[in-house]
RNA sequence: ACCAACCU
């Protein structure tokens, strides 16, 4: 049933829904961490309705039996659904509990809401500090953004994208190039940032050259530079690099030949 | 063995 419930798992992260639910099904007695494994998969597949009967037929919970019924509501915008939860369960709550719900104030544009949350926990871990500087960036808040990256204990590729993201946004180019050079070790999401950047400020030349010098593109690198020829007037250029994208919906990675 | 983070 250990081996049952990695497969419960692993088939829904797959997306084969029939199958996870099959396996589930050859387990005799079902195990907390077995019923966690279903619930965490109909949230992932979008089914807040099976989760929550799931969750609500459970008689014994764990941290991660709450964790994974909020983040079913967080990441399909039930905050106040995933709210009650943690509201009426904050004894059970665990830091993973605290971040999905800076993510959530966060996801709804309520940054004070999700900075005061974050001072209020006793424990912080690198998902944590990532999730909070993360959310500082994406709204536009550059000051908080470099205050949680100076104090971060320990700095991931994630943060370093999401502090040359907020200079870049805030219009310090100068401060978001020097930031992309002490990137440690850059990640197809730190290429992108830097296209984009680049695009905004309507250096082609630049934004190309991360295209050239980048290991290999996703969607969002082409899309950024599509719209880098787009905002310049280069219409020519973006629908040339537009039609030459081999899928324009899905998020296929492929590698380019190096030169 | 189960639950959380930047890419759409």
């Amino acid at each position: 049933s250990v081996c049952c419930t990695t497969l419960v798992a692993a088939h829904f992260r797959a997306g084969n829904r029939g199958e996870a639910e099959r396996i589930f099904c050859l387990i005799r007695e079902p195990s907390v961490i077995s019923w966690n494994a279903i619930l965490a998969g109909y949230g992932e597949a979008g089914d807040l309705q099976a989760a929550r009967r799931i969750f609500e037929s459970m008689r014994h919970r764990s941290a991660a039996t709450y964790n994974a019924m909020i983040q079913a509501y967080v990441q399909h915008g039930e905050i106040e659904q995933a709210k009650a939860i943690f509201q009426t369960n904050i004894a059970t709550a665990n830091v993973v509990t605290w971040t999905a719900m800076i993510e959530a104030y966060a996801q709804t544009g309520h940054l004070p809401e999700a900075k005061s949350l974050f001072d209020g926990m006793s424990e912080r871990n690198v998902v944590t500090w990532t999730v909070m500087l993360a959310a500082s960036s994406a709204a536009g808040d550059v000051h908080l953004a470099r205050g949680i990256f100076h104090r971060l204990p320990q700095r991931n590729v994630p943060a370093w994208n999401a502090v040359v993201q907020a200079e870049a946004q805030y219009g310090n180019f100068d401060a978001a190039e020097k930031l992309f050079d002490r990137t440690p070790c850059w990640s197809i999401v730190s290429w992108n940032t830097m296209i984009t950047a680049y695009g905004q400020r309507g250096c082609i030349d630049q934004a190309r050259e991360m295209v050239d010098k980048m290991p290999q593109w996703n969607v969002v690198s082409l899309t950024a530079m599509v719209a880098a020829y787009g905002q310049n007037g280069l219409v020519e250029l973006a629908r040339k690099t537009f039609n030459w994208m081999p899928e324009r919906n899905i998020i296929t990675i492929f590698s380019r030949t190096r030169r």
